[in-house]
DNA sequence: TGTCAACACGAAAACGTTTTCGCAAATAAT
DNA sequence: ATTATTTGCGAAAACGTTTTCGTGTTGACA
């Protein structure tokens, strides 16, 4: 069991300085060939690696993001992490992930755990809990101490830095007219409570887009579903929306918020004897795996979650380069309240079975 | 934009040390109790918090763990991660992320990005090119260099760690027994290539369970298919199971190594006017989303992904404490060949629609 | 032979902690 | 009043780097 070997032992073992260890190895001229050849020689057959940890703290940043998301066990959010450490290993970061599980405190836990050193800047998405609160001051102190922030799909107002967010209302619309497009007459809406602002922004979408088209939007034919706990009542969803289904026999359209939605909507139409899409055809917003092995396979609106997590890397990893580069110049006393980039990733319809 | 206040400056400000601070701030008794409230009152003031790289330089230690998956977009892997989280939360440690991608090479190079002081440990799940090219040095490599491994679901007996690992045999034969209780006497395998264990465990449960019962396991009811990338070419694996359908006529039951080919499987024998469960009776390994979500709802064997990461992360970090007690001791020269624990986690039948 | 560069290298500081040890002053014991 | 013991604090080392600034040795040049 041999402990990784430093800079201090070879310059024992070869009778010379550290810091001509040093500089040997990062190929200073400042070293004799002789000398160079010798400890790269050395250096190379004990497989030295400078450590990471002392860089860090010498440089003052660690080259690595901190991820911060409420929720692992989801298609969308473990996308946008595959788009995040794509980019990140690219550009020399790692990726450091702190779930909040919805839940405000283990947030703020996490978001404090991770701001003391640990890393240069965060990618997140807020959870419920914090969004019901309304209360961001974690968000703006982690700010700042000079941490920058990088939010995605739930963002919010309050906090001032970049951000990435799927085109939620313009998806909608557009899932929305390609139903009436597809010739439904009565077009309902799944969606989730509105303090969920992809929710908000995606009913909005629904009620712009039927409005578009002079239809007036019937409050009746909007369902908002109270997911506690989304997953694990199932059962309660199906009945809610078994219910749903039977007040408005009209509904020959149905647009759901999420893939989950959409396709419990498709059982218990089928349930009800209804056939998909001849009876009633089916959008869903989030193209995950459901959609795509579902059967019929549903028509969903794409959000592109590894890209979001692209774009959200390079900006942060952009700005942490900036940042830098400030400091490196002339102070800057001008304060520079550098302008924030929002980032809207347009959503798409990939067409399946569960529309004409 | 206040950069985080380090004992330096509290030092300096209060007109003590820094070594004064240190100690004031842990409560140390050395110090004398009106400087130790003046002292603790600033700190608090400032919300001062120890920098966490310099502690990590300090006790040669970073409380973080190294997590190496294939894939992210997965729902088994992303549960994984989830125990993981869990536990070492709880257990005051950090989870750092790196993918793999199926790549010999990206796995190398992330778990030399991280073992240069990075981490403590990894939990790690083996990549198929890696399986495939059964090179391992780069696992005992970082074993030799003090830094422990735990292994989960694809893992190797020529690597010396901790493992845990899923029954899948015992999986396998509890599910084709289940489908023999329901009558079914025609029970076709749809597997991976012998490469990855875990695939080929299940398929060693498979026939084992058949020949427990007195049946020849019937090489034409095993289709080995060769997942060069799953998800992508979905196409082609519908094609290959409709072809493998009507060449066997006989299939009145299917045994799945996994989600997707389990569900394609059911598409497929829909498409051939079969009715599940009363024609040919499904069940799954794996239980994802697709699964509970699918229709019909599909009977899995549940692999608790969770619960595999929560151990592994508890063998983990309790190896990483025994270590450090290890060094404070006398330096137990019998180089005490620890033996490595491998912790099997049942699977568990859970029956829906799939099956009568 | 004396002066000056160039060369090759080392000492030391810095990043932010914790901890051991030492030392003075204050208190206690004799 | 002298010695012994506590009390309260600071100096310094250590973790592993990089980098700035010296400094001694060599060779060239006048």
């Amino acid at each position: 069991m041999k402990r990784k070997i430093t800079l201090k032992q070879i310059a024992r073992e070869l009778d010379v300085s550290i810091s001509t260890v040093s500089k040997a190895l990062s190929g200073s001229k400042e070293i004799s060939e002789d000398t160079t050849q010798k400890i790269q020689a050395f250096a190379k057959l004990y497989n030295y690696k400078p450590n990471n940890i002392a860089l860090s703290l010498k440089n003052r940043k660690t080259k690595t993001i901190g991820i911060l998301i409420p929720e692992i066990v989801h298609h969308f959010f473990s996308t946008v992490i595959r788009g995040i450490e794509l980019v990140a290993n690219r550009r020399g970061y790692n990726v450091i992930v702190g779930l909040s599980n919805e839940s405000f405190t283990k947030e703020i836990i996490n978001m404090e755990m991770l701001a003391n050193g640990s890393i240069d800047g965060f990618i997140l998405s807020i959870s419920k809990e914090t969004l019901l609160k309304q209360d961001y001051h974690h968000f703006n102190a982690t700010i700042n101490q000079g941490i920058p922030i990088v939010m995605f799909d739930r963002v919010v107002n309050e906090v001032d830095c970049d951000k990435v967010i799927v085109d939620d209302f313009n998806g909608s619309v557009k899932a929305v007219e390609k139903l009436l497009e597809k010739q439904c007459k009565s077009i309902a809406l799944l969606t989730t409570m509105d303090y969920v602002s992809v929710g908000r922004l995606r009913t909005q979408g629904y009620i712009a887009a039927l409005e578009n088209n002079d239809i007036h939007a019937d409050p009746d034919l909007i369902l908002k579903i109270n997911d506690g706990l989304d997953e694990n009542h199932l059962e309660d969803l199906e009945l809610e929306i078994e219910q749903f289904f039977k007040i408005n026999p009209s509904i020959d359209g149905v647009f759901a918020v999420n893939e989950l939605y959409a396709v419990t909507a498709m059982k218990v139409a089928r349930k009800l004897g209804l056939s998909i899409p001849d009876d009633v055809q089916v959008i869903g917003f989030t193209d995950g795996v459901l959609s795509k092995h579902a059967t019929p396979s549903l028509t969903t609106v794409s959000q592109h979650g590894q890209k979001i997590g692209e774009q959200a890397a390079n900006l942060l990893i952009d700005r942490l380069g900036a940042e830098e580069a400030e400091e490196a110049e002339y102070t800057m006393s001008n304060e520079r309240r550098s302008d924030f980039i929002k980032v809207v990733i347009e959503t798409e319809i990939i067409e399946r079975e569960s529309t004409k």
